[in-house]
DNA sequence: TTATATACATAATATTCTTATGTATAATAA
DNA sequence: TTATTATACATAAGAATATTATGTATATAA
C-alpha cells in the first residue's frame, strides 16, 4: 500500500535535509532507495520530484555537491552546508511540533458548542 | 508562530472530513475559526485554498450542503454523506500511518553502509 | 462612522507534484 | 548474446493545490 501522494507533499525537503544530516553524503538514487526500503515501499519519491527540490535546496545554500565517477557513470553526491545543518535541525523540530498539532486536531473529539 | 505552509499543504481535505465527522454540519468560516483556535493560530486556512476545497468535496459526493440565513446574511453548512464518513475513516487512518511512518523516517539514525 | 469580524466566492499567479521523455552505463536473465 | 532491469542523471508538459488579491455584502465594536 503506497501513501497518496498528497499526504507526502510538502515533506519532500524535510526527507531530504534528514536523511543527508545523518549520511554526510548521498547522491539522488540512493535517496529514493533509502525512502524506500525505510518505509517498506510506501513512500516512493519519483525522480521528477527529487532532481528539481535537490537543485533548489542547493541554489539555496543548503546542500554542497561533488561529482564522481563509478566506472563511466556520473554520481552526484549531495552534503548539507552549515546553513543546510542549520535548517535540517528547524525543519525537523518543525515537522515534529506539526505532527503534535495535526495530532491533537484530528484525534480529539471537539464537538462544537 | 505559524507553521510554514509547506507543511500543511495535503493535508486540508482531511482536516475538514475529520472536523465534520465530529460535528455533524458545519460552515466555511467555522472551520476556519476551529481550526485556528484548536491549533493556537499555528494553522490558518485561507479561504482560497478551503471554498474551492469544500466545492470539490461535494462535486465528489463526499459532502452535501444546507444553506441558511442568519439574519440577512447567507450562511452555507457542509455535513458528511455516507460515503464522505467512509472517505473520512480512510483518510484518518492513513494519515495516522503516514505519521508513524514518518516518524520512524525522521526520528530514527539511518546511517548508510 | 470607521474599522473589524462574519461569510461567501472566484481569478491570477505560484508552487510543487506526476507523468513522460531523454540520455547513457552496468548487470542480470532469457 | 541479447533483451530486460537496474543504476543515474536531467528536464519539460501538464495537473493539482495552494497563496494572494479582489469582489460582494451584512453585522458589530471602537
Amino acid at each position: 500500500m503506497l501513501f497518496s501522494s498528497e499526504l507526502i507533499k510538502g515533506t519532500l525537503k524535510t526527507i531530504i535535509l534528514k536523511l543527508l544530516s545523518d549520511n554526510k553524503r548521498m547522491y539522488g538514487y540512493e535517496i529514493t532507495q533509502k525512502v524506500k526500503d525505510l518505509t517498506a515501499d510506501r513512500i516512493q519519491l519519483t525522480e521528477g520530484a527529487l532532481y528539481p527540490t535537490l537543485h533548489a535546496l542547493e541554489a539555496d545554500g543548503l546542500l554542497t555537491t561533488e561529482t564522481e565517477y563509478i566506472g563511466k557513470r556520473v554520481r552526484k553526491y549531495y552534503s548539507l552546508s552549515k546553513e543546510g545543518k542549520t535548517k535540517s535541525k528547524e525543519k525537523l523540530s518543525e515537522f515534529a511540533d506539526f505532527i503534535d498539532t495535526m495530532k491533537f486536531l484530528l484525534d480529539l473529539k471537539h464537538k462544537s458548542a
